[in-house]
DNA sequence: CTAGCTGCTGTTTTT
DNA sequence: CAGCAGCTAG
């Protein structure tokens, strides 16, 4: 038998795809072909007739590489794709929980809580126990939750090692209790639920791994402790699982994600032999040793070397610029030359650390009229007008859900103010039910006499009118009767800046018409139906959709089809590639981010940031950095990002003129970071009053340190200091005593 | 009850 | 410079 989908395999590659049923570990680097290793694999496992379709099970971490890998396996076997189970941790779980609702103990209507919801809902409840959002704030309960969550911990598996550790518990155990009285389920949920739903029922479990006789996990290095757990079971004792990951890659450490389960999985699986992929097929030479050279600086490491047989291509370019703005306008300059060039504005990426880098850029793109493209931010289904239209079809769809409710019951406003809502949540706890019931208890009895259309009662009337309207509608046509009739539609055309909102909510009926027809056509593995053997009663359409849209949260909104410049952070690079990449902001405090020196690993997940930016390029690469930047509000002055020092200069050419004293003058190597990094600190700058950047200093209380930045002057004066013993911390100069030392 | 204002705070990355 | 919570005037 001819495989055509085998030619062109480099040995390696080969070797991976066609290794015997057993568990593997491949090492794949940036651009050394991972996903084409592992939908080959998939496409030999099934035509050589060692697996099924239905025995395999595939995982990703996004929406986009679960498609993309069933985009890859439909055009090299003409197969139908449906019986195999390939999509995200979250995806896959939250199909075993539709499955197996009544066993995992869920409402069969569940819906999902993306984390805005879930935020909400944590800022309610300490709200209702009147906790000090001080000393517990909101966000950090909620980082508490989910951190156990995906460790696989419940609260009575939590220590509680003090009192304030123990007030957390409390919460925590609150907001499980919140979450079942309302019958929502928030992401870590989806996995821990399932992963005790298979640990607990036997005879489920003995019927999974018989099933899924392969698993196969993209981006390995990604997973946390809880979704490693989750694939142990699942796969057994007996069951391979083929694992891909690149350990350099791993930027996800602060949300859980465990690059170390990469070394336990080779013990835990009884891997017999580690492939390293280390051909790359994207980038030219300079790109990928200045790549290589950076990542070298980091410890822990399994070690991997990229290489290429292309040229060394051009010199990587770098350039300084006075202040943001004036960074912008070279990079849009740079643009307009290269586009004069004929590289297509798609094949263009301009990446940055964090998000609100994104404006500037913007404004100086747009001032040009060089189109582009935002990804990330603020997602489709995560806006204000359609998360108020959502809220509607989940009251629709579980009335219970008192997120929702609150959402939308004084919006627009009907006249239902704090006084009737805190009744309404009064008579809500003393029957022990949810708002909804509470409500109609009340605005049934007609207690008041108000004009029909206001007030709680007109507001259950709303909600009970929309519900049999829609009713048996195809789905879109149903959002439209919600958005007319809730009043959201009047309401937003008569602001002012009606006309985009508006634009989203017609894009939400069509989002709704695009998920029914492709669910027909069985594209979405979430819309795939269920094992018959288990014959679920399948969920509601509307509910597919709310839950479709809490799990995919709208990546791309714009169309593919224009062609322009992508903007995205780095961490949203991850797996693109580009013809040109220019990478901005390279400033210490920037990238790396100083929250980061702080935290244990932090510096080394930063350096892996930097490494997966440089990687994103194929021809050619810009590293810049601006000495000012606004920032809150403030002007700082921060000096070059250390790891400009770490890429060696031969590989680089400096445009647009550096002053002699040039940061990049020397290699890292002179200058050895120290534990919490003080940082490379050759620039020096007057701060004020003799101090300076680069200069050790001594504090009354924090004791030694180093100034690595500065910003404002006069009164305002501070600095940043690295205190050998007391982290990373700003002094205002007029009151820190600091003495050089 | 509503709307509009003020003052405050929190700012990394996101499935 | 946000976005939000809380307050005040209508």
């Amino acid at each position: 038998m001819s495989l055509p989908f085998l030619e062109g395999l480099n040995s390696p590659q080969h070797e991976a795809v066609t290794l015997p049923r057993q568990s593997a570990l491949v090492l794949a680097g940036a651009g050394s072909g991972k996903t084409r290793v592992l939908t080959t694999r998939i496409a030999w496992l099934i035509s050589t007739g060692q697996a099924s379709p239905h025995s395999l099970l595939a995982v990703t971490f996004t929406n986009k590489a679960a498609r993309e890998m069933l985009t890859r396996i439909s055009g090299m076997l003409p197969i139908n794709t449906r019986g195999m189970w390939v999509g995200t941790f979250h995806g896959l779980s939250h199909r075993l929980l539709r499955t197996h609702w009544r066993e995992a103990g869920l409402p069969q209507l569940f819906t999902i809580l993306d984390s805005q919801d879930q935020l909400s809902l944590v800022k309610r409840f300490l709200k209702d126990l009147k906790v000090d959002d001080q000393k517990y704030a909101p966000r950090q309960v909620q980082y508490f939750i989910n951190a156990n969550k995906e460790e696989g911990l419940r609260p009575s598996a939590v220590e509680a090692t003090d009192d304030f550790r123990r007030r957390l518990l409390e919460f925590y155990s609150a907001y499980e209790d919140l979450c079942r009285r309302e019958g929502v389920v928030d992401f870590a949920e989806l996995l821990l639920r399932s992963f005790e739903l298979l640990s607990e029922d036997e005879i489920l479990r003995q019927h999974y791994r018989a099933r899924f006789q392969h698993v196969l996990v993209d981006e390995f290095q990604d997973t946390n402790r809880l979704q490693y757990q989750w694939l142990q079971l699942l796969a057994g004792e007996s069951n391979a699982v083929f694992a891909v990951g690149d350990d350099d890659q791993s930027i996800y450490a602060f949300r859980g994600a465990r690059s170390a389960n990469m070394q336990q999985f080779e013990r835990d699986f009884g891997v017999e032999r580690v492939i390293k992929l280390e051909q790359n097929y994207r980038s030219h030479g300079n790109i990928l040793d200045a790549a290589n050279a950076l990542i070298r600086q980091n410890r822990m490491r399994l070690g991997k070397n990229l290489w290429t047989s292309e040229g060394a291509g051009e010199p990587l370019r770098l350039y300084r610029a006075p202040s943001d703005t004036a960074e912008a306008t070279f990079i849009v300059d740079e643009i307009r030359m290269l586009a004069a060039e004929g590289v297509a504005l798609t094949d263009i990426a301009l990446l940055y650390r964090s998000n609100a880098q994104s404006r500037v850029l913007e404004h100086a793109l747009f001032s040009a009229s060089v189109p582009y493209r935002v990804y990330g931010g603020l997602r489709f289904f995560e806006r204000q007008e359609v998360k108020h239209a959502l809220a509607y079809l989940r009251l629709i769809a579980n009335p219970d859900d008192d997120g929702a409710l609150l959402r939308v019951i004084n919006f627009p406003a009907r006249g239902i103010g704090t006084r009737t809502l805190e009744q309404l949540q009064g008579t809500a706890q003393g029957m022990g039910a949810s708002l909804w019931q509470a409500a109609c208890q009340r605005g049934g009895k007609g207690a008041r006499i108000t004009a029909s259309g206001k007030g709680l009662e007109g507001f259950v009337e709303l909600i009970e009118r929309l519900r049999a309207a829609t009713e048996g509608l195809p789905l879109p046509e149903a959002i439209e009767h919600v958005i007319e009739m809730s009043g959201l539609a009047a309401y937003y055309n008569a602001e002012r800046e009606a006309a985009e909102r508006m634009e989203n909510l017609a894009e939400l009926v069509n989002a709704a018409a695009a998920f029914v027809s492709e669910q027909d056509r069985g594209i979405l593995p979430a819309g795939e139906a269920f094992d018959a053997e288990t014959a679920a009663v399948p969920e509601t359409e509307l509910t597919a959709f709310l839950n479709h849209a809490a799990l995919e949260a709208g990546e791309r909104q714009a169309g593919p089809g224009t062609d322009c410049v992508q903007l995205m952070t780095v961490h949203s690079a991850k797996g693109l590639e580009f013809h040109t990449v220019f990478i901005s902001g390279l400033e210490e405090g920037l990238f790396p981010h100083e929250n980061s020196l702080t935290e244990a690993d932090g510096l080394e997940e930063e350096r892996r940031l930097m490494y997966v930016a440089l990687t994103r390029a194929r021809r050619r690469l810009y590293l810049s950095f601006a000495q000012s930047r606004m920032l809150h509000g403030q002007t700082r002055y921060n000096m070059a990002s250390r790891f400009l020092k770490e890429i060696p200069p031969e590989l680089t050419r400096r445009i647009g003129g550096f002053a002699v004293e040039s940061p990049f003058a020397r290699p890292y190597a002179t200058v050895p970071a120290g534990p919490q990094g003080p940082p490379f600190v050759r620039e020096t700058r007057l701060v004020a009053s003799g101090l300076r950047v680069g200069q050790s200093v001594v504090h009354p209380k924090f004791g030694a340190g180093v100034i690595v930045g500065a910003e404002g002057r006069g009164d305002d004066a501070r600095v940043q200091v690295s205190f050998r013993n007391a982290g990373v911390k700003w002094l205002a100069l007029e009151y820190a005593k600091l003495t050089p030392a």
